[in-house]
RNA sequence: GACCCUAUCGUCUAGAGGCCUAGGACAAUACCCUUUCACGGUAUGAACCCGGGUUCGAAUCCCGGUGGGGUCGCCA
């Protein structure tokens, strides 16, 4: 049984990064018929906060990303990661390091200085014939992993391959702070451990972590789960992501005019592929999902791209349910939906044509409210001669029995013919005096969606 | 600095030694369609980081260099 989770700790919203890390761990679980977990790593009290919780469940909710356990939360854990310390305390894997702040920052600056890697220089490690100082008066202990001094550790990344790291390279980090709570690495593979993890899935900046984790597992006797490290999602500029730069909330792609389907698309063809598969639904993507296509270099954000599936699943999507989206907005600029009937149609008649939701938006605007042509619009369109053409286009489609495209079409073109006019010169200056702008979709289409009331107190106005 | 990862069109990528005169997609450019603007269609330009090996043969394997990134916290 396929067991991962998803691990991101609440110091914030859930990024792009981070939704990419999200959907590969659960499309994994989803092509093997597993579990995908959500785990809260919220031990940094200082930094976390129950807003960025919400923010990260309602992202992953927005995806459609949902857990099938979880969420846990590690700072409900604490007395269990205090159970294995004393285990490890008893076993000899684990013991107390009495080195302060101070000392450990004069050993750092002294390292740095011989161009040394910093480490911790096992001072309290208790080895066999070695003598320990008394512990001094007064100090709280801290708690460090006894790693292994010499040999490799290494695993199989499912992503990068073979890894290996000499045991020499890594000191003995600290489990428990000073103050009795346990560290990040620590409970890391306590919990994995306990929640039968079978596949650890996460950024490749927790490539160093892993050594040290699967040494723990090791001292614990737990079996060593199998590693998946992605590579990072750089910016549309090249530049890595950061709070500063660019990196920006899954919810801000909501804002945005996006659709989840156009995002999830986009983010699993950011570093993995299916031949030249572009465009795919995420039951077909589960179905196809495996480490063995999945790249291992750091992939740029390309926002045109999104924006071309964007404007794909856009067309593919019901006129009902991007309405409903379209409403919200234009609600939201205090436009009285509730007065516009007719936006479903103007939807449909859009939704091939606009790269968002918010172009949506913008383009049924001028269907849901009185328009008010600009001058300079109707001084350049609304000619002479070409108003009294209108006139008479609007005395014969007020005799129209039935309001139809095809109906609208004919009366449009045989004003055109008995005055001898091209079609341009007439639309143009309707679409203005009808929409207030030059361009608009099919002139008939525009004139049946519009209806009959409206064409004829817009046209009314101006003529 | 040490350790670890990484390198194909501008971007995402295909490529598992001969199928590669390197394929697809986004973007760009041109043309077509047309009732304007879009959509759509067709076409064009555009890449194997460098140097050594291995091999009959290397984008693919090995080594070295260079570039890029990550990590070196009582943060996660």
């Amino acid at each position: 049984m396929i067991r991962t989770r998803f691990a991101p700790s609440p110091t914030g919203y859930l990024h792009i990064g981070g939704a990419r890390t999200a959907l590969f761990a659960w499309a994994y679980a989803r092509r093997h018929h597993g579990t995908f977990i959500l785990r809260i790593e919220d031990t940094d009290v200082a930094r976390s906060t129950p807003e960025a919780v919400q923010a990260i469940i309602d992202g992953m909710r927005w995806l459609g990303m949902a857990p099938d356990e979880g969420p846990f939360y590690q700072m409900q854990r604490m007395d269990r990661y205090k159970e294995v310390i004393a285990q490890m305390l008893a076993a000899g894997t684990a013991y107390h390091c009495y080195t302060s702040r101070e000392e450990l920052d004069a050993l750092r600056a002294g390292q740095e200085a011989n161009k040394q890697k910093p480490r911790y220089d096992g001072f309290w490690r208790p080895e066999p014939g070695k003598t320990l100082p008394a512990p001094p008066a007064g100090v709280a202990p801290v708690v460090r992993f006894r790693n292994p001094l010499d040999g490799v550790v290494a695993w199989d990344d499912l992503v990068k391959g073979r890894i290996e790291f000499a045991n020499a390279e890594l000191d003995d980090f600290i489990i428990a702070r000073a103050d009795g709570t346990p560290t990040y690495n620590f409970c890391v593979v306590v919990d994995d451990w306990d929640m039968q993890i079978t596949h650890v899935i996460r950024g490749d900046d927790h490539v160093n972590n892993t050594p040290r984790q699967i040494n723990v597992l090791r001292a614990l006797g737990a079996d060593v789960p199998e590693y998946g490290h992605l590579p990072m999602i750089l910016g549309d500029d090249g530049q890595k992501l950061s709070k500063r730069h660019g990196a920006v909330s899954v919810m801000q792609y909501e804002e945005d005019g996006y659709l989840p389907e156009a995002v999830l698309n986009y983010l699993a063809r950011l570093g993995w592929s299916h031949g030249d598969e572009e465009i795919f639904s995420m039951e077909q993507f589960c179905a196809w999902f495996e480490f063995d296509h999945t790249s291992s270099s750091a992939a740029q954000f390309n926002t045109e791209k999104l924006n071309w599936l964007n404007a794909h699943y856009l067309k593919l999507a019901d006129a009902g349910r991007l309405a409903v989206e379209v409403r919200r907005r234009l609600a939201a600029q205090g436009v009285d939906v509730a007065n516009c009937p007719i936006l479903e149609s103007v939807v449909a008649l859009y939704k091939e044509r606009a790269g968002n939701l918010n172009e949506l938006a913008d383009a049924a605007h001028p269907f849901c409210v009185t328009v008010h042509p600009s001058p300079e619009l109707l001084a350049q369109h609304l000619t002479e001669p070409v108003r009294a053409v209108l006139i008479s286009l609007r005395d014969k489609m007020a005799a129209l029995t039935a309001w139809q495209a095809a109906a609208l079409s004919q009366a449009v073109k045989e004003t055109l013919a008995s005055h001898a006019m091209k079609m341009p010169q007439l639309a143009i200056p309707l679409r203005v005096i009808l929409l207030g702008q030059p361009q608009s979709p099919t002139l008939d289409a525009v004139l049946e969606v519009l209806g009959r009331e409206r064409v004829l107190e817009r046209l009314g106005r101006v003529l």
